[in-house]
DNA sequence: AATTATAATGTAAACGGTTACAATAATAAT
DNA sequence: ATTATTATTGTAACCGTTTACATTATAATT
């Protein structure tokens, strides 16, 4: 039978071998207080040919704090949660924070254990990525004490979030296309009565709208899911010819869904319907058309989420907003004079 | 100042709360061991009442060996990482195991970085998502003396491996092509000189063209990289009408990044044009027309892995193999008799 | 050369949980 | 009632690293 069983190397027997106290071995690698370079080169080189790793447990558990952060990603395929990581981890390790990354399982039962045993780390922080999180954990992360985060995503109940100013990115929108000639315009993929994002987002649309003297026609605001499904939907279920002449739609994927609907029902895009697409991720740029997008800056959320972090600003209530850009695609028409 | 600093509650806190001893507590809260199904109780309302989180870094020093298991992500958006997440975490959380998932940067230092922390928790084993790590980092696992598995993708040295058996896959498809009436066809995607899959692809192609008498063309395997780009870049390198009849592209990105530069080139897919892709992630679901492909099951590698873990099959040269399944979407044309 | 300042290293306790073993309590058997 | 058996709980050492403080070695100053 195999034997398991490994004879780890620790500090001790680094310290045998040079002669030296645990504690100056530990000073030496890792870089803290006083010690003379050349015992540390001694020392390095003992380590490294012992093949000496750290116990990072034991040193988490010394100094009762541990430079982790940990991160919950939905495991629903959202393909901005890779942007905001490059952001973090990039961020992360110059300040020497790990990243601990877990995928939130949609069973609840699943998430309630996922994030029991993220607690049950030493945490610096906890930072969700557009995480909607159900009650019961959020009450669990309560309890735990630990630093918590939203990114991408805003929630109720004060929790700190980095995100885009959703209501303003709204108006930006409607501006864009209103100076491209649009009036009749809808919304899709918004509808959601409980997230704060989706409310937000209405509100924004309605306002802009009327800042524009268009009067909101409700039937206009439609679909409650982020999906390639509701995309396909979307041109069936307002029927030809569309009652408007431009969708903004809450997500890439549920674009995706409308170009092809599109297709399916023999519309030209941007001819007979212009899309402009929320979070511009890469997906944007592999259809055809190349999709007009209104580019959250995921990065820069992952990174000011470390440096929030860094800086002692996860405080309740704190809401940071990054930049939104329109990405000139190729699905917008510009309407002469209407 | 805020100060941050927390009063953590540890099974001391509960012990003496509950007139017992850790030891007590620790066997309650863990289900170990013999005890009072009503001390039981009690204690665990009073674990409940204080909020306690167990300290996992101290349980994994206690016991030398953690139920921690790294995956490796390459950074460069692989789509099917999710899915094979997705397929360990569920065997994982059904075993008690934790993940701890890590995105391996591009640059080189940070990768050596990103290893090295991960090697200092007390690690069950390493999984590599899709990932070909450079000699160095390489050796830096193999002193760790940690398990390591590759999935989806097959590396030297006798790095256990759980794939989909690229040689018969290849065989598969080319059969496909065959069974459709094809008999000249390229492999995009597939000319790297190092990866053990691109070798085995190229190997599989040249000898299932055999099998049917067909003489192999080395113009016809081409494209040393896995991108969007070098799908767009195919048919104006080999310029129209393309000396072939279908395209096996080496993953779905590849595959889009063709469809695209088809229609910039005027091609109708598949009239003009055959393409297979291989991998058959949901994004071979969002084209039009729909990509036929060869779809590797991503879930059920997940799910062997941690099986394979389970009952100690990691041993060096261990190859485990899933299945492919050929889905037909559109984009295969049935060539009369040629 | 003696004294002072500074650099380098050592000592020992602590972090929170686990577990082999010992001790005690409860129950069963005689 | 006494002893044997079993169930429950306690004791104490240990995991590997860190760090405040103490000690010793080295360099600088007089």
């Amino acid at each position: 039978m195999y034997n398991r069983y490994i004879m780890t190397v620790t500090i001790k027997d680094i310290a045998k071998k040079a002669n030296l106290s645990p504690a100056s071995v530990s000073r030496i690698l890792n870089n803290r207080g006083r010690f003379n370079d050349d015992t540390a080169k001694k020392v390095r080189t003992i380590a490294q040919s012992l093949g000496y790793f750290k116990n990072q447990s034991a040193a988490d558990l010394s100094q009762k704090q541990s430079r982790v952060i940990g991160v919950l990603i939905p495991t629903a395929h959202t393909n901005f949660a890779d942007e905001i990581i490059k952001g973090m981890q990039n961020k992360a390790y110059e300040n020497g924070y790990e990243l601990l990354i877990t995928f939130l399982g949609n069973d609840h039962q699943q998430q309630m254990q996922t994030v029991k045993a993220l607690l049950s780390r030493q945490l610096l922080a906890i930072f969700m990525l557009a995480v909607d999180i159900t009650l019961p954990i959020h009450q669990l992360i309560k309890t735990s004490n630990i630093q918590v985060l939203s990114i991408s995503n805003q929630l109720n109940d004060g929790i700190p979030s980095i995100s885009s100013d959703n209501y303003d990115m709204m108006s930006q929108i409607v501006n864009y296309l209103y100076d491209h000639g649009h009036r009749q315009m809808a919304l899709i993929g918004s509808s959601m009565i409980e997230p704060v994002v989706a409310t937000v987002r209405r509100q924004g649309f309605i306002d802009a709208l009327a800042k524009h003297n268009i009067k909101y026609n409700p039937d206009f605001i439609w679909g409650n899911n982020i999906s390639y499904e509701l995309g396909l939907q979307t041109i069936p279920h307002y029927g030809t010819p569309l009652p408007f002449t431009a969708v903004i739609s809450s997500a890439d994927i549920i674009s995706i869904g409308i170009l092809n609907g599109a297709k399916d029902a023999g519309l030209q895009v941007p001819n007979d319907l212009s899309i402009i697409s929320i979070d511009g991720t890469e997906l944007t740029q592999l259809t055809r058309p190349i999709l007009t997008n209104a580019k959250q800056n995921f990065q820069l959320m992952g990174e000011l989420a470390i440096t929030a972090l860094i800086n002692n600003q996860l405080s309740t209530n704190t809401a940071i907003y990054t930049d939104i850009e329109i990405i000139a695609g190729q699905t917008i028409r510009t309407l002469k004079d209407s």
